[in-house]
DNA sequence: TATTGTTATACTCTATAACTATA
DNA sequence: TATAGTTATAGAGTATAACAATA
């Protein structure tokens, strides 16, 4: 058995190969994916977006022009503020999105399928703990069904 | 409680944002702290360390010439097959590897320690299991102690 | 022929610093 | 003064394609 550190970061090694490969079927970076994934549920403003993926304001704003420019969001006015803007996917960004999702959802299920069943809802109950007890943000949504 | 991929997803984006704050911490990108700890145990040459990070090999070539540049590493011919070389820490690179390898380990020990002691057990045994099912690389080396 | 590695190229990603506009 | 966001800049990281040298 590993020790918790290597275990763990082996883990997510193992999961970032995961999503990066289901990003790179679909043509999308992980950063982008990530951007969709954090606007998948609600529209989010800049600041929002920046803090949740812990990128610098400036990063944000590249990593945004670049998905509007291929069509996956927008961006609008803010009706409340006016230096504020709000991004929201595209019907098009909504569709990838909720593919991506779903494929991502799909190998992550099948990976702990592997395990007996008490194991896979030990590290399914022990993760949650973990991801609440440190305010880790949502950076990916909600299953849609 | 999250469905299995949810927690997974935001378990893998804790540990790379801990990872990535020490990495920080001592002015090294991720990608680079990632090249060192790969060679933290061992030389390796460059297809080997392709392999195991999952780059391309133009990307590799990059990644340890900027390293070799910052003098962290170094490459040497293979003894062996012409074609080849072997890329090995420095004693600067290995120190700083130590060091970077040792505070992630600490910061993930701790991340465990809020747990149950059973619970910890469990996720570490839960995750070593799943890493050797998959044929995770060894991007992680082993503790020193 | 296959493998090892590099080079040239083009693009994405990222932070820093300086800025504008609004709160 | 503080916050929301952009621009300019510079550098790292990445893959693709084409290549040279060796196995």
């Amino acid at each position: 058995m590993f020790t918790t550190p290597v275990a763990l970061v082996r883990l997510s090694y193992l999961v970032d190969s995961i999503y990066a490969d289901v990003c790179s079927r679909h043509g999308v970076s992980v950063p982008q994916a990530q951007l969709m994934c954090v606007l998948k549920d609600q529209p989010r403003g800049m600041s929002e977006i920046s803090a949740m993926l812990r990128l610098d304001k400036s990063s944000v704003t590249g990593l945004v022009e670049r998905a509007e420019r291929r069509g996956y969001l927008s961006r609008a006015m803010s009706p409340t503020d006016r230096r504020a803007i709000t991004v929201s996917l595209t019907p098009a960004g909504k569709q990838l999105t909720d593919t991506f999702y779903g494929q991502v959802s799909q190998r992550l299920t099948d990976l702990a399928a592997h395990l007996p069943a008490a194991d896979r809802d030990q590290l399914t109950r022990i993760a949650t703990l973990l991801v609440l007890n440190e305010d880790v943000p949502d950076v990916f949504g909600l299953p849609t069904s």
